[in-house]
DNA sequence: ATGCATGAGGG
DNA sequence: CCTCATGCATA
């Protein structure tokens, strides 16, 4: 066959234990449920990975072909989302209306720097407990008034309102550390809370589902909109909340506006971009089988963050990569920093 | 729906 | 090396 097609990637250094070998493993439960810590997140950080992009271009692929620019990425992040439309036509007509309108001068993610006061602290609430029963936090979503918990919705015009988010109380003599550059009530894309996040989430999904999109439609038709094209995996973490808060308000804008408009104007077949995957190979998923998997979880909960040289010993012992235990980790840590936390499924 | 992976950006 | 956003490949 093609041997010319190699399969190789570039592990950063080391040797190939080349102990790898596909076997099906039927992972996905963790090896007894023992490690249902509460998650203690004290820590966010959220307010220094802001700059780290605001242009998603740029970066993807580059193992897609090196003959062939991806005329998706260079188009750059805004320029011209074609001013007719670009709504990705779902498998099924669900209705027939041509109704086109309006409006999408959106911008780009614009992550602007203002930080959710909402999800770091230690009081915060937990996915399936809302702090209403704290009752610091009224539930107000900034969102057009959904009226779910019903299943039947009905689009109400924007009552674009919010109120604020929880005051935080400062320790007298210290420094402050909140900034809260709000708007005077300008708009409706400022900072969600979790709550607002959830809500929209929830809505979200079940619009998309009514309207008869798949997840990877939407991810696509973003592309096609805004010229931020997202994968299915996206938007499926996207709805279950398990992505960052700061990603989460990120995108929040982004879906609203693909919501908005493809309700509205929902027949318009248009052509879907396609990227081809092709080229470059990335590495073959490793399997960790689930005995070391709980291993792994082990020393997870002892120390979240070994040093390169525990990861070393670490790989040795379990006979993986080290690259692959370091990975693990750095997945790891980012799963606790989800706003559904492993282990609690949101409500 | 998720597990492992890539890569940009920051230190 | 890490974090963070993101996605291919897979269960």
């Amino acid at each position: 066959m093609a041997t010319a097609a190699s399969v190789h990637y570039s592990p950063r250094n080391n040797s190939l234990h080349s102990n790898s070998l596909v076997h099906p493993d039927s992972d996905r439960m963790h090896p007894g449920t023992t490690y249902r810590e509460v998650q203690k997140m004290v820590q966010n950080d959220y307010l220094h990975g802001l700059a780290s992009n605001g242009h998603p271009i740029s970066h993807s692929h580059q193992w897609l072909s090196g003959t062939d620019p991806a005329p998706w990425v260079t188009a750059s992040h805004l320029g011209q989302p074609e001013p007719g439309k670009a709504g990705v036509q779902p498998p099924r007509d669900p209705l027939g209306n041509s109704l086109h309108h309006r409006s999408h001068h959106m911008v780009h993610p614009q992550t602007h720097a203002n930080h959710p006061g909402a999800w770091g602290p230690p009081g915060h609430h937990l996915p399936g407990m809302p702090a209403s029963s704290n009752g610091h936090q009224a539930l107000l979503y900034s969102q057009p008034g959904y009226s779910s918990l019903g299943g039947m919705l009905s689009p109400q015009p924007p009552a674009l309102h919010h109120g604020m988010r929880d005051a935080l109380h400062e320790d007298p003599g210290g420094h402050e550390q909140e900034p809260p550059q709000h708007q005077p009530e300008s708009a409706e894309e400022d900072a969600p809370t979790s709550d607002d996040l959830e809500q929209f989430a929830k809505h979200f999904k079940q619009r998309r589902i009514k309207l008869g999109f798949t997840q990877a439609d939407v991810g696509l038709a973003l592309g096609t909109l805004y010229g931020n094209v997202f994968s299915q995996t996206t938007i499926c973490r996207f709805e279950a909340l398990q992505l960052s808060f700061k990603n989460m308000c990120k995108l929040k804008p982004l879906l609203n506006k693909w919501l908005e408009e493809t309700d509205s104007s929902s027949g318009s077949p248009s052509s879907i971009d396609k990227i081809a995957a092709q080229g470059r190979k990335r590495k073959k998923r490793t399997s960790i089988e689930i005995g070391v998997k709980g291993a792994l979880e082990n020393h997870f909960l002892k120390c979240p963050k070994p040093s390169a040289h525990e990861i070393t010993a670490l790989a040795g012992s379990l006979h993986l990569e080290k690259e692959v235990v370091r990975v693990w980790f750095c997945n790891r840590r980012q799963k606790e920093k989800r706003m559904t936390p492993v282990g609690i499924p949101g409500p």
